[in-house]
DNA sequence: TTCCATGCAAAGGGTTTGCACTCTC
DNA sequence: GAGAGTGCAAACCCTTTGCATGGAA
């Protein structure tokens, strides 16, 4: 992680109001600087290589703190562990059912037709589309 | 059960290749007959009302076999427990995120554009839809 | 000094597995 | 009898929690 990437990563810590410490700048510099998907496991062995002391309660609380202030999203793809995407803006995913790598698709691309807006007192929240692939080669993720 | 439902699901049962015993016939008749979303767990309850031996082991295979067997869908909502889909139409999903509670939407519904047919060698396998809402109140789940 | 954050270990929920018993073909 | 199906309990994985320590405001 160089300066310019450590700099910038303190400043989305402090929009968000959270507290620039070690343990959630090494969470940072894993998933805030691109768009990737991760899981927890994958996320505590990658911060661990900058921050070996890193406990695997504390990545769990800071991903956790990070879906809150709407920094990361977990992904809605069934399976073992949860996988958190960086990347925030609108868009759907690609799904290898064989090996779980995972992409973006972006909302341009995919089109969903036909959501109920508001219906009877229900209030829309979001739409996730995941379109299961077999042979899907790029940004692998590895789950399986 | 009454015996028309019982020797439909045997029918159901024997065009999928399933040996139709006590246990699968139990679990088939609470899945089977109408589309319903449903835990594992509430699988387990309502199957042992009708052959209380049944074994929480038994039904996680029966559940498993008849997915592989193409009878049920496991649904990508994420959350504690997987949750098994008797409707075997093609469709989607309304998702209460307060409640748990599941609705389907129709293929006719609710529709997707742009979706990847077969690029660069990978293979669809299926598109999932989930709408998020709050106050969703038919078709209750309870999963929390 | 008062919170908040962290780490460890243990607990928790959901699911799977090993193995012996039972049933079907 | 051979093979498949079942039940029990233990194991397993992922995640959360309790509690004591350490650090920041």
């Amino acid at each position: 992680m160089n300066v310019l990437n450590a700099s910038h990563l303190q400043q989305r810590l402090h929009e968000a109001s959270i507290l620039p410490t070690l343990q959630r700048m090494a969470v940072a510099s894993v998933l805030l600087g691109r768009p990737v998907h991760m899981t927890a496991e994958q996320v505590l062995d990658a911060a661990r290589r900058q921050l070996p002391s890193l406990s695997r309660a504390t990545v769990y609380a800071v991903l956790q703190l990070f879906v809150r202030s709407r920094l990361l999203k977990e992904l809605p793809i069934d399976g073992a562990s949860t996988v958190y995407d960086s990347n925030t803006e609108p868009h759907h995913h690609l799904y290898d059912i064989d090996t779980g790598a995972v992409a973006d698709l972006s909302a341009t691309q995919l089109q969903v037709l036909g959501v109920p807006e508001a219906v009877g007192g229900m209030q829309l929240v979001g739409v996730d589309v995941i379109v299961r692939v077999r042979g899907l080669v790029q940004d692998s993720v590895s789950m399986r």
